[in-house]
DNA sequence: TAGGGGAACTTGTACAAACAAGCCAGACCT
DNA sequence: AGGTCTGGCTTGTTTGTACAAGTTCCCCTA
């Protein structure tokens, strides 16, 4: 059972995405919305705040909404999981687990997942057959036995963990920046040493504020760009590849 | 006149940095926080749908919001204006225009702006006195004499625009990525040519959807990096000066 | 003691109503 | 012609109510 105002709000993204309100035009007033729905104007906000929320449509207060794009950022999932990423745009992904063991947590590992016992598992992820990223993840060791038990090849990391304990991410902290790459980032992806990596750090948690992971993932340049469309109250955020919209 | 919501979005958001409500901890429900502020259900929870699009709290039905972390995301300006962000965290910051012309636009800036005329600007800005940024910005032709109005020297475009001519940026696009410093970079940031740089190019444009700038900015790496905070369903970016909470 | 069944609590969704605040266009005046 | 003003429209804020859906924890039972 979907809720009323994402229905609605399903109906007005397909509508924009399907040109009936090309960018730059105005949205039916809440009122319009909320007769042809049949439903409470504060429904039709909550349906409109999703699209605003996803940066396709801006308002301000006394004017009508306008349409401001039709890229939607799909956000979350999207911007945890490199699989699901992949896979919502259409690119052929791979991965491949290169080492793995369990040990110890250093001192700053045990503090961010709350364990001395850690799993850390180096992974190579493919698109369309290139290497173009390579994750050093630490797992809390609660959750390692499932993490090990995955093949090797596992394409979706965070899916086959749903699938097999029920696991969810829920929320998760990210820090973006540019690093020179190692000696074994070279090697890994297939780069010179001291080329510009782009670099993504961050823990995830559990719905109840549990860290599962602590990973530090970089990127080949030109392989991957992170994307964000914001206004004053949503800053949504998408990952692309290479340089779809923007020239040199 | 700031919304009551506001207000107590921001009593509930101190009490968080404080340390009244620990991270991991619970917050008192929204009856609760009802009755202590006198306000309706609803009003509450508009508060704490602020809190949690910063990413402070987390939220799932039929369990107590608990705390998720104490640094916030102030997201847009901040994302926005390199002046607004270093004056929010304290930084000592300045800035400096390199060179500035007028020129017809090329192909893919006469569409992204909707110009056939353009300000073409390149400014270093400085953290502590280090040249921590290039910026190569393109500015529409119609808020083009505002801006060479300013003084070489101006700490912040943003505020100057707005206090010059009420200009606001209502929405950007953002795309971040890694590349090499070119010659030219290399020689205004001070490192070497090839290493790596965080690279943020970004469309800005009004509340009516009008492009006003796009711009391509380079920062040095180790400087500064971009931090999100996401959940389901929202995703506050920052930026951040060095590493400030994530180790080597 | 381990497990199932509820009851109480908490957040999510939906509706209705009212007023405030800001925008816009047409009417009006100079 | 040009500027001002006002009235209607639209979004923003707040309150109140009701029910749905999920969580937590206690108690009772096997």
């Amino acid at each position: 059972m979907v809720a009323r105002y994402e229905r609605i709000a399903a109906e007005l993204r397909e509508d924009i995405l399907r040109g009936a309100h090309p960018v730059g035009s105005q949205l039916p007033s809440e009122s319009e919305l909320a007769a042809r729905y049949s439903a409470a104007r504060g429904t039709v906000r909550q349906a409109v705040a999703v699209l605003a929320a996803e940066g396709l449509v801006g308002s301000r207060q006394g004017a009508r909404r306008i349409v401001l794009g039709t890229t939607r950022s799909q956000s979350f999932a999207e911007l945890h999981s490199f699989a699901q990423w992949a896979r919502a745009n259409g690119y052929a992904f791979g991965g491949e687990v290169i080492s793995q063991h369990r040990r110890p947590a250093t001192g700053p590992e045990a503090e961010r997942l709350g364990e001395q016992d850690v799993l850390e598992v180096l992974r190579v992820r493919t698109l369309d057959g290139e290497p173009v990223l390579l994750e050093r993840t630490v797992y809390a060791g609660w959750i390692a036995p499932a993490v090990a038990a995955l093949p090797a090849d596992c394409g979706s990391v965070t899916q086959a963990l749903y699938d097999a304990v029920g696991l969810v991410f829920a929320y998760g902290e990210h820090l973006i920046d540019a690093v020179a790459a190692t000696t074994a980032d070279a090697r890994h992806l297939g780069v010179r040493r001291g080329s510009p990596l782009l670099r993504q750090r961050r823990v995830t948690t559990t719905h109840e504020g549990r860290p599962v992971e602590w990973s530090d993932d970089r990127y080949r340049a030109g392989s991957v760009a992170f994307s964000i469309r914001n206004s004053i109250g949503a800053n949504p955020l998408v990952r692309q590849a290479g340089d779809l919209r923007f020239g040199a």
